[in-house]
DNA sequence: GGGTGTGAAGCCGTTCACAGCA
DNA sequence: TGCTGTGAACGGCTTCACACCC
């Protein structure tokens, strides 16, 4: 299959959540504008991203909502689902534990990984605690695809070698630190910092800027 | 002057946490090809983010460090500074609070708001906590003109509307629903959801990308 | 030679605009 | 008539490639 380019995967996402959660629960159709609306997105926009998953809607309902949350599934979702790791138990760990825990079927937080004493061998949020050096050994035995990092800045590559090495295929980063990791391994960084100067350097400048989804 | 396209200002933001973090205390210069590298983009586009900021390096030595920093902070840095709220002082609020306290000199979170009687009245990480009620009131008193949303979905619009209307002119926010607001008010939006599902999309399907900064 | 600064070209994502259809 | 699907135009960001300079 021909790859799906980043933006469109990112929408496709927001257009499902909003579809399942935000959503009055009777109505069954919905037409690009509206959904384009919600999304805060041009209805062009909505219609070319649905093309990508090769469902049609029909000129005089509109797109039927339970069939396009099923094609945004296939497109989105690995049918065995992935299992996710969490490395670093900080605050911004838990909160992710939390936060996350339940949220979206496919996607599990089997294990996370900590130097803390006091936390390793603990239940967190019903997420068993191991220390960091069990990460390859954990990661090969559940069949971990992807892990979710939120450690010092100073243990950020070698916390992405190791997940690498373990088998690790996706890494979503909050550390704000280079990581260097094989052309195969995709990688997200949400910075929180570089969001923060952003939204001063706008809030200063009072430039009318269009919304967009990160 | 003319509008700095968000990615430059995203760009200037990474690199100048790599010059003054990451960086050789004894190094006084550097070149574009350096930097990028350690930023992961090409040459070409370090360059020509320079241009933006007016200054320019020399052909045999490269960009002098200080002096580059301090030309970033002219594009990026109110002379005034920033004052933060902080909203929905759950663990992600509490993570950002900790995580953010002292890091950067010119933006300051200087009051949290929520609606539980067990942290209003409190100081959490050395920010004093307010109710929501108080928005309004403090926003104006110190002059607060950004804000961190964190708060639950269904409270997302409310929190927008009471914000921009005390005069808050930036939002960084990471609940995943959408804020309607005016214009001339820019919005942020870290979608943690979203950015896990792209993980796990590419980890599936193996597909080689390249790295981005938020 | 190996850098920087920059016009020009290239690329990719978005929007336009319209044919086709119910 | 109003919506969908889509080729074509558009625009902005990135890269190329080269003049210039130390």
């Amino acid at each position: 299959m021909k790859p799906v380019p980043d933006k469109v995967i990112a929408r496709l996402s927001q257009y499902r959540r909003l579809l399942t959660d935000h959503m009055d629960q009777d109505q069954t159709h919905i037409y690009s504008h509206e959904l384009a609306a919600l999304a805060g997105v041009s209805s062009a926009q909505v219609r070319r991203d649905f093309m990508i998953t090769g469902y049609s809607g029909s000129p005089n309902r509109g797109y039927e909502i339970d069939e396009l949350v099923k094609c945004i599934a296939d497109v989105l979702d690995d049918p065995d689902g992935h299992k996710l790791a969490l490395v670093g138990v900080g605050n911004l760990g838990r909160a992710i534990l939390d936060y996350f825990s339940g949220r979206r079927p496919h996607l599990t937080i089997v294990a996370a990984f900590d130097v803390n004493p006091d936390k390793i061998g603990r239940h967190i949020h019903g997420v068993p605690c191991y220390h960091m050096d069990e990460i390859d050994r954990v990661v090969r035995a559940q069949g971990i695809t992807s892990a979710v990092v939120s450690v010092p800045a100073d243990q950020a590559q070698k916390t992405a070698d190791t997940l690498v090495a373990a088998g690790v295929r996706g890494i979503l980063t909050f550390t704000p630190a280079p990581m260097r990791v094989p052309q195969n391994v995709y990688i997200e960084e949400v910075d929180i910092t570089t969001s923060l100067e952003k939204v001063a350097y706008y809030a200063s400048t009072n430039t009318a800027v269009k919304r967009e989804v990160k």
